[in-house]
RNA sequence: GGAAGCGUAGCUCAGCAGGUUAGAGCGCUGCGUUCACAUCGCAGAGGUCGUGGGUUCGAGUCCCUCCGCUUCCACCA
């Protein structure tokens, strides 16, 4: 059935249309059992999300990918899903009831949860009906939740099992505390931003020998919980200082002088304070030291007091904290202040006890939250971690070895250098929206369950249990999304099909968040990769280079950039031109390019459709007996058929898309049609119908091609054509043709569109209206290579005429357009300019000069001519030849115009 | 401190298994509109491919130096 394309180009007529249309029929499923899988999963986008430019560039990557293999016959499947967020999602959601004016611990954890899973329903939609405004092909049947129940049954299953070989253990360690989201997070989470900070030089005085010890920080209100401080074994300046203690000002503690390697004898005065509950690398020497721990912080950011070491005391007392457990100091009068607001009054009663020597600006990087950016505080505290070197190994083989390929490469060393140093992974979270730990504690005998049932009663004493109240990070659910989305654990039919994925296409940022996590759970849990490839996009800037965010405002709307150009337009801008692995910027301007590649498709459909009476096959052509002009288009467009092919195999799709572009403007639109408008308007002719057949044949397959980058447009002119089968979308991808394969006809039309280059060229210097007709006469000594095509001339040259000659008299007064196997002699004797004339003669001479000596120079070099590959010698061999029979051209042309000259003066 | 990327036309970027006279879009200049498309056509101007070396018959493409910009990782008492 066919139809008719509307005049003016309006993507918002058929794009929502067609994408309902083909969910409807069940295209996005994967519908070829038995054939090659095709497997991806998308990057599941945040329930708190809004569709923005980095999930279009991604999710049109993804479909371009996803489409390409379903049309070469892959039995292929695309996941999509959301992902919980939790931190994310609980802090929006906190945000939006303190506007209430409720709080998290007055509706308790249930009704929190409530509120959350409401949000999940209202919101998490959201951005799936965004995803589909883009085109996404995936299979809505498989959409998942990370915390659905199968989701959340792989959660456990794998916590359980790694707990079980002793790969995740819970212990007192140094982690990064974000005071304001209130949790621990882990150190991927972790930015580092640079501001502008103090060094406070202080003086500790040395309780044996009295004497001051100079010493420096960037906090000094972690000195309260200070239980040592560490200077150098060998350290010239402090030998007689080993063994001895400094007496903590403030407090008028005493606490050990230490010696450790930590202490940098080149860095300041080589005397530095040990904080071991609340710096990273002072845990490290309080370790080696066995040095206590005192907390000062609590965990929403004050100085702690009172109550809270009282608190602390009855945890240990109620067995439910460890020996590993820092000792909570009451900071009496600063107990309660904020930390920074204890700063100032440390400081200044430092000063006040001649404690502060003085005091130095510094520019450092603060490790601050990547969710609030709030400054992260150091503290020890009682986590689950996840023991990272034996699971790193068989993921850092796997890119070695070359089992799971990054593109571009480069990415690789990125990864590897982040697996190979490799820390152990903080996965609990002080969160409620979360999957939530699967281990229960029995207060009264202090025996640790993990489980994956509910497990309420002690199995040792029977004593009632509780769980954890905390949840976990919310990647480690997204680290077994490539398995989990196919049903894992259980053993499903997708999980066998479709398990390992094949491609993963997201951006650089998350790498070390999400697929190193994927690729190490991958072969953990299912003993193999979870993709082949991982390509990596870049980000997306705005005109001016920035990324895009909500605090700048330069954000741009994927979907007013849809409703505005629509979505081919979108989605040609954001893979036109880019290159795997590199940031992108995008502005109107493009937009606007791209939507006015989609309007000249649309118009060159038009065309052919308004020149079509008969039903061609689309699909199969015989080209034998078909004009030069017919084999010279169906031999490039199979050579473009080649090409996508290649870069399309290789996920080259910027690249892809270019060939598409170039063929379709310059070639096919240009070119081809406006060569064979003639053939057009002559009806009823043998070379009419061969014309219409070639049109509908290319214009069909090209938009094939094309169909996954715009497939929107496409399918809307495919369908208007003559066609086979219900959609685009589910047709074959074309294959290159040997047969179509016409060196001779496309040298034939070069040298046709070399002359009616030329024609224009000189007609256009002159400023000739079109309207101005000339009789052309062509002067060459292959006639056979002009013969028949004298009518491309009438149209295309704004001829009147046209003779083909191999020599004689030419016209009084012509302006001549030189090719390099022609000379085209064009009568207008009015505008002929002698001087002009020669001037331009003699720029054109100078140029086919410069190509002679460059290919002589080649050619007579001996090593070039001797080592370099045949072929590349006679192409130069021809270009030489053709270069100086295009001089001569113009030197008996120079020469004539002299003639003319002598004549005049 | 370690690593990576980028530097090509006025602007934004492609190109690089080394081999046409280095490309595109936008912008710019001139001409053009009944006959698919002004969301257009034709023609044109504009680049010693950051610098200096090296390898090679041949380098924008490979190697090294330096300069400029960006990013990631680590550390910074």
């Amino acid at each position: 059935m066919r139809k008719e394309l509307e005049k003016k180009y309006n993507p918002s007529d058929f794009e929502d249309r067609l994408y309902e249309e083909w969910n409807e029929k069940g295209y996005f499923l994967p519908s070829r059992p038995g054939a090659k899988p095709f497997t991806v999963v998308m990057p599941p986008p945040n329930i708190t999300g809004q569709l923005h430019m980095g999930h279009a560039l991604d999710n049109t990557l993804q479909d371009i990918v996803v489409r390409y293999r379903r049309m070469c016959g892959f039995n292929t499947l695309w996941v999509p899903g959301t992902d919980h967020a939790s931190i994310a999602t609980e802090a929006k959601i906190v945000e939006a009831m303190r506007k209430e004016g409720v709080t998290k611990e007055q509706i308790g954890r249930d009704g929190f949860l409530e509120r959350a899973w409401e949000w999940n329903r209202v919101y998490g939609g959201r951005i799936t009906e965004q995803l589909k405004k883009i085109g996404s092909s995936c299979d809505w049947t498989r959409k998942r939740f990370t915390m659905d129940e199968g989701c959340s049954r792989a959660v456990r299953k794998v916590f359980v099992d790694l707990y079980s070989k002793g790969l995740i253990y819970r212990g007192n360690r140094m982690v990064n505390w974000c005071p304001v989201c209130r949790t621990s997070i882990s150190d991927a989470e972790v930015e580092y931003e640079e501001k502008d900070g103090h060094f406070w030089h202080l003086l500790y005085t040395v309780q044996e020998t009295g004497e001051k010890l100079e010493l420096a920080t960037t906090r000094p209100e972690t000195m309260l919980g200070d239980t040592a401080v560490a200077i150098h074994e060998d350290d010239p300046r402090y030998k007689h200082l080993h063994g001895c203690h400094v007496i903590l000002p403030l407090l008028n503690k005493v606490i050990p002088i230490v010696c450790d390697e930590h202490a940098d004898m080149t860095k300041g005065t080589g005397v530095v304070k040990i904080t071991p509950a609340h710096d990273p690398n002072d845990f490290e020497v309080g370790q080696r030291h066995n040095l206590p721990m005192v907390r000062c912080f609590t965990y929403d950011g004050r100085m702690t007091g009172a109550a809270d070491r009282a608190a602390a005391e009855e945890a240990a007392a109620r067995r439910t904290s460890d020996a590993s457990e820092p000792e909570v100091l009451d900071c009496g009068k600063y107990a309660g202040l904020t930390t920074a607001e204890a700063r100032k009054v440390i400081l200044k009663d430092l000063e006040e006890g001649g404690y502060l020597k003085n005091v130095e600006p510094l520019k450092h990087d603060v490790g601050t939250c990547y969710r609030c950016h709030s400054t992260i505080e150091p503290m020890v505290s009682r986590q689950w971690f996840v023991r990272m070197e034996p699971l790193a190994g068989p993921a850092i083989d796997a890119v070695k070895n070359g089992d799971l390929h990054f593109i571009p490469d480069r990415f690789s060393k990125n990864y590897l250098h982040w697996m190979e140093n490799i820390r152990d992974w903080c996965i609990s979270r002080q969160l409620w929206w979360g999957h939530r730990i699967p281990a229960f504690y029995c207060d009264d005998c202090g025996e640790t369950t993990v489980t994956e049932e509910d497990s309420a009663v002690c199995p040792k004493c029977g004593k009632p249990m509780r769980q954890d109240p905390d949840t976990l990070d919310t990647w480690f659910s997204s680290a077994l999304w490539p398995f989990s989305t196919l049903g894992w654990p259980d053993e499903t039919e997708d999980l066998k099909t479709f398990y390992p994925t094949s491609v993963l296409i997201t951006g650089y940022d998350i790498i070390t968040f999400w697929v190193s996590r994927m690729i190490f759970s991958g072969y953990a849990h299912m003993g193999e990769k979870p993709f082949d490839d991982v390509l990596v996009h870049g980000l997306v800037r705005d005109a001016l280079g920035r990324k895009m965010s909500k605090s700048l405002g330069n954000g741009i709307d994927p979907l007013e950039v849809i409703s505005q150009y629509g979505c081919d337009a979108l989605r040609f801008t954001l893979v036109n031109g880019n290159s795997p692995g590199n940031d992108m910027r995008v502005s109107d301007e493009r937009f606007e390019a791209s939507r006015n590649f989609a309007n000249k498709i649309w118009n060159a459909a038009r065309f052919v459709l308004m020149n079509l009476d008969t039903d061609c096959d689309p699909d199969a052509i015989d080209p034998s007996g078909f004009a030069d002009e017919d084999k010279w288009v169906l031999s490039i467009f199979n050579r473009v058929v080649k090409e996508v092919r290649e870069n399309m195999d290789k996920y080259e799709l910027g690249v892809a898309v270019g060939k598409l572009y170039d063929f379709i403007w310059d070639v096919f639109c240009d070119w081809y049609i406006e060569l064979v408008k003639s053939r057009l308007y002559d009806k009823g002719t043998e070379s009419n119908l061969k014309a219409q057949k070639v049109l509908t044949y290319v214009l069909s397959n090209t938009m094939k091609l094309l169909h996954p980058f715009m497939p929107f447009i496409t399918e809307e002119i495919w369908r208007s054509l003559p066609h086979a089968g219900d959609s685009i979308m589910i047709s074959d991808y074309p294959v290159p043709n040997d047969a179509f394969d016409f060196p001779a006809q496309e040298a034939a039309m070069r040298k046709v569109i070399d002359a009616i280059r030329a024609v224009r060229n000189v007609r256009a210097e002159r400023n000739i209206p079109h309207s101005r007709k000339a009789h052309l006469r062509i002067v060459t000594h292959e006639p056979e290579s002009f013969a028949g095509k004298e009518a491309f001339f009438l149209r295309l040259a704004d001829a009147a005429g046209v003779e083909i000659v191999t020599g004689g008299e030419c016209p009084p007064g012509a302006i001549r357009a030189i090719t390099d196997v022609c000379e085209i002699q064009i009568p207008l004797a009015d505008v002929v300019d002698v001087a002009q004339e020669a001037a331009r003669l003699n720029k054109e001479l100078a140029a086919a000069s410069g190509e002679a000596e460059r290919a002589s120079a080649k050619l007579s070099n001996a090593s070039f001519v001797e080592k370099a590959p045949e072929k590349l010698v006679s192409a130069e061999r021809e270009k030489l030849a053709a270069a100086k029979a295009k001089i001569q051209k113009i030197e008996e042309a120079l020469a004539r115009l002299s003639e003319i000259q002598q004549g005049e003066s």
